[in-house]
DNA sequence: TAGATTGTTAATCGATTAACAATC
DNA sequence: TAGATTGTTAATCGATTAACAATC
């Protein structure tokens, strides 16, 4: 039950938890021991419970887990007990999957419209959900309080847009685009899903790969 | 000009380096030293050297770096001076964004085909890409050498196509599914991207940002 | 040559793992 | 009670930062 910053570390690996218990969850699985847990994510039991202790004594001495407690602890940790309104920057290809992906739709992310610079798109709908032009997105911050925007337009918009976004009291910000944004932390965080990164890394790791199985054939 | 394993977060921040130094030469920028970047990026000028010095000494006492020289240096290092046959496995609302994201197709990712279990798909195209069925995967893989597969398939049906993959030859799997895929690292290498857990950690720093905000609200 | 800046070694910091007393 | 397993402290490991000699 301590209450330092909780390192990025960590955060990352929450959501993981919160998956393979729910997918204990749904086998019917009624607790879990770290050691249980251990074997099937794959890293040490030392530090599963290192990271729920970050939040809290959510196991018990002699038994381990509950798994749909702990599944609820941590779900509500990442937010998953709230709903939110989101608003997705760019109809292109992206902004479209991204609005159209249902799983996200399901758990509380509400989205509530679309915002495209081309004036053809305006008017249009996707999903349901209405395209407006990119020069109304200020205004219609001030009338509809949004919490997370999705910033699926190329970089070259994506700064100037996210002041706007930060002016207009959006507290997160999902961003595909392939830059960074530096925006005050205190305002608004964000996190980044940088696809042509992600795309390079595995680039990287293909090259070793191959690398290593050449010099296997000596 | 070490040769000991990169650390994985090495790994992680050279397509950012990729990025910073494009940015600069795209501005013209000849030189550059490890401080002026470390001002840019935001990280100290000591890690920016400790990371490049794990695959060259890239740089010239006195003088810094040439961002032209750097710049193909650390895009020989993320594969980006060759050719990927790349296949898209789930024609959906994410796999044809994929798909058609330009940025994607231009930089020697050529996409080569989809595939899809819905048969209704089979035989349509998607930015002029064939789609194919699904149980196809298997023979198209002899017939074609496929660099990297990109999985934007529901959880259920990924680990089992995965494996379709693997034995196909694939070396790379770009995997978009809520799901780890556990397969032999010395045949196939993998990448996650993992929407939901992304969102989640999104949410999880929202409410941190909120909680802040109320206690100063004191 | 003098100044600048790297490459690299050493020091520090933080994260992971191990160990074990507490306790269900 | 005895066995199991947590929560937490201590030890280890690795990554980041600082410092500086090498050198362009």
């Amino acid at each position: 039950m301590k209450d330092k910053k909780v390192p990025a570390a960590v955060i990352q690996r929450m959501p993981r938890y919160y998956r393979y218990l729910g997918d204990l969850l749904a086998k019917g699985a009624s607790r879990v021991s770290s050691a249980e847990l251990s074997r099937r994510m794959g890293i040490t039991a030392s530090q599963i419970r290192q990271d729920l202790n970050h939040f809290g004594g959510f196991g018990q001495q002699g038994y381990g887990y509950n798994v749909e407690v702990l599944y609820n602890e941590i779900g509500k940790i990442l937010g998953q007990d709230q709903d939110y309104n989101v608003i997705v920057i760019g109809a292109g290809n992206l902004g479209q999957a991204v609005s159209k992906y249902t799983n996200f739709n399901k758990r509380g992310y509400k989205v509530t419209a679309l915002f495209d610079s081309n004036p053809a798109l305006a008017g249009t709908t996707v999903a349901g959900y209405p395209v407006l032009d990119a020069t109304e997105l200020g205004e219609y911050l001030k009338e509809n309080p949004t919490d997370i925007a999705v910033l699926t337009i190329p970089k070259a918009g994506a700064v100037e847009t996210a002041k706007v976004l930060v002016e207009g009291g959006v507290k997160a910000i999902w961003n595909f685009a392939s830059v960074d944004l530096d925006l005050p932390q205190d305002k608004v965080v964000v996190v980044n899903v940088h696809l042509s990164d992600s795309l390079r890394v595995l680039s990287y790791k293909l090259r070793e790969l191959r690398g290593q199985e050449d010099s296997e054939e000596v």
